[in-house]
DNA sequence: ATATTTGTTCGATAGTTTTCGAACAATATA
DNA sequence: TATATTGTTCGAAAACTATCGAACAAATAT
């Protein structure tokens, strides 16, 4: 991956509110499934996200979509609502990185 | 570590110009001693970086002290100059999160 | 002693980011 | 059909960032 992207990386990691939804999304999948690593969907993350900060909701959807841009989630309308997950990809190329 | 610091140090990371600098300490302190790994001093750092990048010399300088700030660098001065090596504790930090 | 080099600090400017609330569309419920 | 919920988009305000050049102090060279 080269450093433009990776700096891409950073920025969406860079603001401790998205850092903390970042990890929640990570744990919270962790905790759905084991079997399937860091990377089973979580159901109403939006949702559940808003319930964790103290955000608007057009704020909490702006850092989604900082996530999103960035490579490090994935996120797939059901309905109303939408689930997400950790991009294993992203993940890999930061370890690689260090 | 916890999440302020984590975002401070990808805050760091996260402006291109930024990234490579830090790339690139890395790699001449590689370079300089193998057998001491990441951790091996560059002399004349800043000097080197004004010849490599296309920024005046007070932006690169705040470059350096954002480095030095997040705790990813360590610079050391010896008279007219400074030299700087990349600080394992951080990157060991930063692997351990992920 | 004077001039040059190294790196810092200051003030300014342009651009970006974070955040909000209001207005909205799509979906679900009464 | 009317109402409520979910999430997005827009416009705005405040704060922050990247960058520059000028002025500077310390170290070095002439």
């Amino acid at each position: 991956m080269n450093t433009e992207q990776m700096a891409k990386i950073f920025k969406a990691l860079s603001n401790e509110q998205r850092l903390k939804l970042f990890k929640m999304i990570y744990f919270w999948s962790k905790t759905v499934s084991e079997d399937n690593g860091c990377c089973s969907d979580v159901d109403k993350t939006f949702t559940k996200a808003c319930e964790c900060f103290d955000l608007s909701r057009s704020t909490i959807s702006h850092h989604f979509k900082e996530l999103q841009n960035a490579g490090l989630i994935t996120c797939t309308r059901s309905g109303q609502f939408f689930s997400c997950r950790v991009n294993k990809d992203a993940l890999d190329a930061i370890k690689e990185f260090f």
